[in-house]
DNA sequence: GGACGCATGTAATAGGTTACATGATTAC
DNA sequence: GTAATCATGTAACCTATTACATGCGTCC
């Protein structure tokens, strides 16, 4: 079993759906920690419905295409749970900006702040996106945000580390401008 | 041209180096931000090569096998220089831990607390490490760190950046921790 | 004698992205 | 008309990890 089945598995713990209401949410809610392509999605269901960890029923639809709704059985339930326990396996990061920034010392200064602006951008974009689904959960689900056995808890919880994250990124990102339109010393060429 | 070509030129950009030595530092100092095993660096490299953006030459040592040493070419480091100003792609996230938090609410608190508690250890400790590396970067190479064209700044940054990273790291895990001590609530069972 | 560091490679597999493929309905 | 949404799949390709393969020197 990989990590996209367990993804699977999770989405399907909270509801019955179908591959293309999987793929979207592998887009967003989960999207933003962990991500899948239709053309991986597909195979996995099959894998997860021959190992007995998902059943498949087909609804037939007025209108538009007919689909097969997933749902786990308590089999998949049980994996999901002894899986959830386990120590995670270092993800090994790689963090495209961060390359760059290691050979930000080539480039003009200016350019770096091109580059630098740019991310704290987007970071500051998908942060106020996450504060609002943030704010939209603090009011819609207060109580259930506070017992951690519910499923909304945990949405609560990762899109919290989420904010963190983007927090953190976009204060590195402004520190990096101011750092980078500091007068320049004498520059010593090296070698 | 791939990621990992442009980590090897950003490390050759500093220094000239074997495989063996590349592969040791996309351990450590890059490796808190990108990795490679060395069966994907020597291919690389004979690629880096054939393009021109490396040179190669045999190092012949007693006592210990002999060694390739690659240094970047002006070509090398034209494309280095281009690739760092140009936006990065979106590296698309995946953090296991995440994963799992999203189907925490499953498991017995307890079970959560001891998930919390091994991974907050282990990235307090890793927190400890880049904070020592800071220290030792800013007793030692003060000046340097001030200047955005010294190789020394852009080190300083990642390392800004990791520590960061890992600060916010372990106070999401300890929130975590907390949230899962709550006492609970009248449990409501989904389905 | 065995583990570890130096040193360089190849092969097999797993994981993930992009492209190919089809087709109906609805909104602009 | 044309783009977007719903809906499900396969194929080709690229990236990355693990395993296979070799061999000398040093340290315990």
């Amino acid at each position: 079993m990989n990590n996209i089945g367990f993804a699977l598995l999770g989405l399907l713990a909270r509801d019955d759906l179908s591959g293309y209401d999987l793929s979207r949410r592998l887009k967003m809610p989960l999207g933003f920690f962990w991500q899948a392509g239709h053309s991986q999605i597909y195979p996995e269901l099959a894998k997860l419905a021959g190992r007995g960890f998902v059943r498949e029923r087909t609804v037939v639809q007025a209108g538009r295409p007919n689909k097969k709704v997933y749902s786990i059985t308590p089999a998949g339930k049980a994996v999901l749970l002894a899986w959830v326990a386990l120590p995670p396996g270092r993800t090994p990061p790689r963090d495209e900006l961060l390359l760059k920034t290691y050979s930000i010392w080539l480039s003009p200064p200016a350019e770096g702040r091109k580059l630098f602006a740019a991310e704290a951008e987007a970071h500051a974009k998908r942060l106020a996106e996450y504060e609002g689904y943030r704010e939209q959960m603090e009011r819609g689900q207060k109580r259930a945000l506070r017992s951690s056995a519910s499923p909304h808890f945990a949405t609560y919880a990762t899109l919290m580390r989420g904010i963190s994250f983007e927090r953190a990124y976009v204060a590195w990102c402004r520190w990096m401008i101011k750092s980078l339109s500091r007068p320049a010393a004498r520059t010593r060429k090296r070698q």
